[in-house]
DNA sequence: GTCTAATCAGAATAAGTATTCCAAAACACA
DNA sequence: TGTGTTTTGGAATACTTATTCTGATTAGAC
């Protein structure tokens, strides 16, 4: 998964792929089929053990807004302190080889989807019934602009991951999700509390 | 170009460029050297024709606001009316082969970083001078995120080119740019008066 | 009109590619 | 302990890749 992650599926050789997973050509044809088959079902196996999992931890914390928001300073921490620089696997490859492989274009299609409707719209929808999120944002072409954000995000953890362009990102996400009247303040950690009380 | 610009360089071989560009073997060893060469020449001359001509048009239009917005809509409308789905050259090639390939990484990370301060952030605080975009927009950040979101709109271009998804990331632009006091409104074009006039 | 340079058409090269095949060794498991 | 399956190491295959070379032909410059 790192080797096709990293460097894409043509870059990639099957000399890489045995090295990488200290395993014998035979073995490899013998339980993937081919290259192809292999790439497949590696990306579906991270859209399931990263992506989905993400959403799932996500979806069910206490304040949407965090949640979304959440993500991209994750994103952008890992990439800024965990030195991060591979992007999302899913978007590397919805560049590479969706356009002419119909197979890896669903895989990369549905996550796309699933991103914007099943987290950032629910999301922003649970966050308005709450009153956390302004009834003035509109769940539908919000995920959609958010999903977009995070895309470009991801893209220019590649190319250009500079702390101050990201963390920038990050923050203007907020600016697509204004708080409602229920503002919704979970206890301060105690650091922060005393500081305000002592300040 | 254009083989480079929907492949990549990777699934590009040299008999599709031959092919591309009717000419012979000899030709174009002799004219570029090598395929290597002849991708960073192509890609170069992709961002003087195509990125830096249009920035330079929208420059100089009269409304900042509008050059940035048309911007997000022109290249929606080109994907959803136009079938233009192969993204942007920059954006495919800064995944496929920036993070490995010094060269064309400063093209690419040149080019992102034109477009947000030479383009993004010039044009907001034209607009804020003006009194057309708000002074609570602060231009540094809002370029970023508007570079972010520009970058969202040409990869899902490629991998969900749906109207819906993309005019509502175009219309979300807006919500980064929030009109200022002194809403320009340039004379409207005569069909539009008319029908203001006469609806 | 001549000389030079570029182009043509294609063979030749050398290396890399994914994939298949084989006999021997290791393993799983009853 | 024996049987069937999987893995090993590596050779062999068939093909594609980028690049070079050759010789003939064409086009442009002066």
């Amino acid at each position: 998964m790192t080797a096709f992650w990293t460097r894409g599926y043509e870059a990639t050789s099957l000399n890489d792929l045995l090295d990488c997973m200290q395993i014998q050509r035979a073995s490899l044809y013998n339980a993937f089929g081919n290259k192809h088959t292999l790439f497949l079902e590696t990306l579906r196996r991270y859209d399931v053990v990263f992506r989905r999992a993400e959403v799932a931890k996500r979806v069910q914390m206490p304040s949407p807004r965090q949640a979304i928001l959440g993500l991209f300073h994750d994103t952008t921490a890992s990439v800024v302190h965990g030195g991060a620089r591979n992007g999302c696997f899913l978007i590397n490859t919805s560049l590479e080889l969706s356009p002419h492989d119909p197979e890896v274009a669903g895989v990369v299609r549905e996550a796309f989807t699933h991103m914007e409707q099943q987290f950032f719209r629910k999301m922003i929808e649970k966050g308005r019934a709450s009153g956390e999120i302004a009834k003035s944002v509109v769940s539908a072409p919000t995920a959609r602009a958010l999903l977009s954000l995070f895309i470009g995000l991801n893209v220019l953890s590649r190319s250009r991951p500079e702390k101050l362009l990201l963390e920038s990102i990050a923050k203007q996400a907020e600016a697509l999700l204004p708080p409602g009247d229920q503002v919704a303040t979970p206890a301060p950690p105690l650091a922060q509390l005393h500081a305000v009380t002592t300040g």
